[in-house]
This record gives C-alpha cells, structure tokens and sequence, in this order.
DNA sequence: TCTTTAATTAACACGGTGTTGAGTGTATCA
DNA sequence: TGATACACTCAACACCGTGTTAATTAAAGA
C-alpha cells in the first residue's frame, strides 16, 4: 500500500485543483475548460479525464470538501455562550476559528463566492448557517408562528452574514480573522440600536 | 418613420429576449446556447447574430434595463419617511413599489438572481441599494468613522435585503408585494429587539 | 524480469460558434 | 407598377473545446 503509484496521483489532483482555483478565481468558472486546466498544470488533457469526468465534477468535490470543513466549525457553536460573549464585547473563539478557516481557504472560496463564482454554493452555506445557528434564535420571535416570516427572517441574517464574508474575501482578507470577529458583533449592535437613530 | 421594419425588429428581439429568459430560468445562463434561443424563438440562428453578437451580450442588455428601472424606483424612497412609517406600523409606498416591479419581472429576475444566475448582478444591486439608501444612516453611527466598518456594515444590509428578495423569487412570489413590505417591518423590529430576547 | 499502473500521445466524431454570400418576402416610394 | 430597402432565411465554412479510444512510455514492486 502508499504505492508511488497513489502518491502520483494525490500529486496529480493536487496540481489540478491548485490551477482549477486559480483560473475560476481568474476566468470564473463558465470560462474555464479542461483544455485550459490541462495546460496550466502541464498534464495532458487526456489525464484530467483519468481522475475527472467533468470541470463540473471537479468543482463538486471542491465545494463538497469546504462545505464539510466549514459544517463541523459551524457545529462547535453554541448559540447562547456566543450572545454571552456579545454582551460582555469578548470574542468567542468558535466564531473567530470560522474567520480562520476562510482565510486559510480564501482562494477557493473567492473563486467559488465571487463575482464569477456559483451561487447554488452560497445557498447550500446559507442553509447551514441557519440550520445549525438561527432556528432556535428566530423561534423565539413570537411572530415565528407565521411560516412565512421565519423563511424570510432566516434568508435576511443567513445573506447578511454571507454578504459580510464575500466582501471580506474581496478586499483580500485586509481584516484578521479577530477582526472580522469584531465587526460582525459591531454591527449587530448598530442593528440592534436603529430605532434609537431613527427617532 | 416607424416602419414596419422597426415594428419587425423589435418584435423579433421580443421574442430572443423572452425565449432567452425561459431558457436561463430552466437551464441556467452557462446552458444556454445561441442554438437553442434561436429554436425556441423560432428564428434563423443567423438572425441572433443580427441583433446580438454574443448571448452574453444579450444578457449584459437584459441586465442594465432591469438596472435602471430598479434606480428609480429606490431614488424615489426617502429615508426618513420611510423609517417614519416603520415606526407608525404603516406602509410606505415607494418602498411597495420595488416590491411590486420585482413581481412584474420576477421571471427575469428569478433567471438572473437564481441559483444559476450571475452573481455580478447581485453585486451592482446591492451597489444601488447602498448608494442609495444606506450611506446617510450608517453614517450616523459613531463607528462610522472606520472605514471598514462602513464597509461591512453596508456589505450586512445590502446582502441581507436582496437575500430576502431571492427568497421571495423562489417561492413564485406567494406572498404579495404589500405581505414584503409588512416582512421587511417585522424584521427590522425583530433584529431591534434582539438584545430582549438574548438576555 | 515480468507485471502493474499512471500518464502520454494522436486521432476521432460531435456539437456549438461566428461569419459569409446568395436568396426570399414584404413594405415604402417614385 | 416597378425599383429598392430591409429583415430574415438558408446553407456552408473554418474554428474550437469535448469526451473517448487505442497504442505507447515510464517507473515501481513482486
């Protein structure tokens, strides 16, 4: 087992990976083919097929590993101990280890989140950020009843947190991932305070 | 003037642009072929070629219509009176008049803004709703000074309103352009008084 | 040494693209 | 009524990326 031969072809999907990231992140995905990939990553193209029978399969298994990665950090949150630490302006670290795993994976994620990236993939993070962090939270509203409310109560915070991290990912991580951390919770209080502005 | 090979020419492009929107709505933008608008439309492929150099031109076409249609309907809200009627409980009309062009071209919108649309048009959306609306009131907050904060903060609204949006094209428009408008209020009232409920 | 296996190479049919040149039908105008 | 202007049709063209195939090379392990 471990043969050289599984090691030549960890190395040869890596090497197609690393250059399919960067040619969405340059092209977007529509432009991309597997002539291009091929090139890029100096195999030949009849090779792509041995490990891959589409760019579209491709970009699956990418997605599919982020969305796993991203699911567990997720997880570890427990909503009450993060509204704790809101109220006492302390960071909370399963929050600020979400923000370091973007930024670890920002390439990706900027080809597949960006202006040129796929949208399905910004739907399927917005139904695990609400799944996991927001039922509970908007089942205390007591219009939550009404099942047309909760839908649109999850789709405005589940787009507004994601709204946050695709322009994070666009100014090329400018913010630490603790910074971003503090902005997220500057803004829910500025939220918070509206009416007081409004009057 | 007005002759009838005008008549003919905006007829046919009628028919390219409402077969070219089935076509992205069903398939999604990446699908879609000169090919099959051409069949659907029942017209000459060549004929495309005419009115259009490329379907991504068509698009880019379809786009800036909706664009600017879509900015004078949001420069005709007036901050100040539309948070006046959020807190009388009351609706504000121009603010049920986006909601109600939205239905008018939610087939359009649905193909642009879907899971298979293009993300760049969310983008120049939420441009316009933050040129717009939000930049005289985030201003007001004392972090408003932080650049970044603006940033996300825009980044936050922008995201969370067109999302809400999204959601409602996806569900075919169940809800009416007046039962938005009243979400929208609740959301807003339900985020101001998020500080109660996690207390 | 012989086998296994990843990758290469070149060729193939297929399908969509964008362009061309010749031809059709209809409305407008002299 | 006949000329002409114009939108559109039709068929053909070279071009490019796709996905598949069969033959071949190179390197590792038994």
């Amino acid at each position: 087992m471990a043969s050289i031969h599984e090691d030549m072809v960890q190395k040869t999907k890596m090497q197609i990976q690393h250059h399919f990231i960067a040619l969405v992140e340059a092209e977007g995905f529509s432009h991309v083919s597997v002539k291009k990939i091929a090139e890029r990553a100096n195999i030949n193209r009849g090779t792509f097929y041995l490990h891959y029978t589409d760019k579209y399969e491709l970009m699956d298994h990418l997605q599919q590993e982020l969305l796993h990665e991203l699911q567990t950090r997720i997880t570890a949150i427990l909503p009450k101990e993060a509204f704790l630490a809101l109220h006492q302006q302390q960071l909370y670290p399963p929050f600020v280890a979400i923000f370091q795993f973007i930024s670890e994976h920002a390439n990706a994620l900027r080809a597949i989140l960006g202006d040129q990236g796929d949208p399905s993939f910004a739907k399927k993070i917005k139904r695990i950020f609400g799944e996991i962090l927001l039922e509970r939270l908007i089942s205390l509203h007591p219009a939550a009843k009404d099942e047309a409310f909760r839908m649109y109560m999850h789709a405005f915070l589940t787009s507004a947190i994601l709204g946050v991290i695709q322009e994070w990912l666009e100014n090329c991580e400018e913010q630490t991932a603790e910074e971003m951390a503090k902005i997220h919770f500057q803004i829910l209080n500025f939220i918070s305070q509206l009416r007081t502005f409004t009057q």
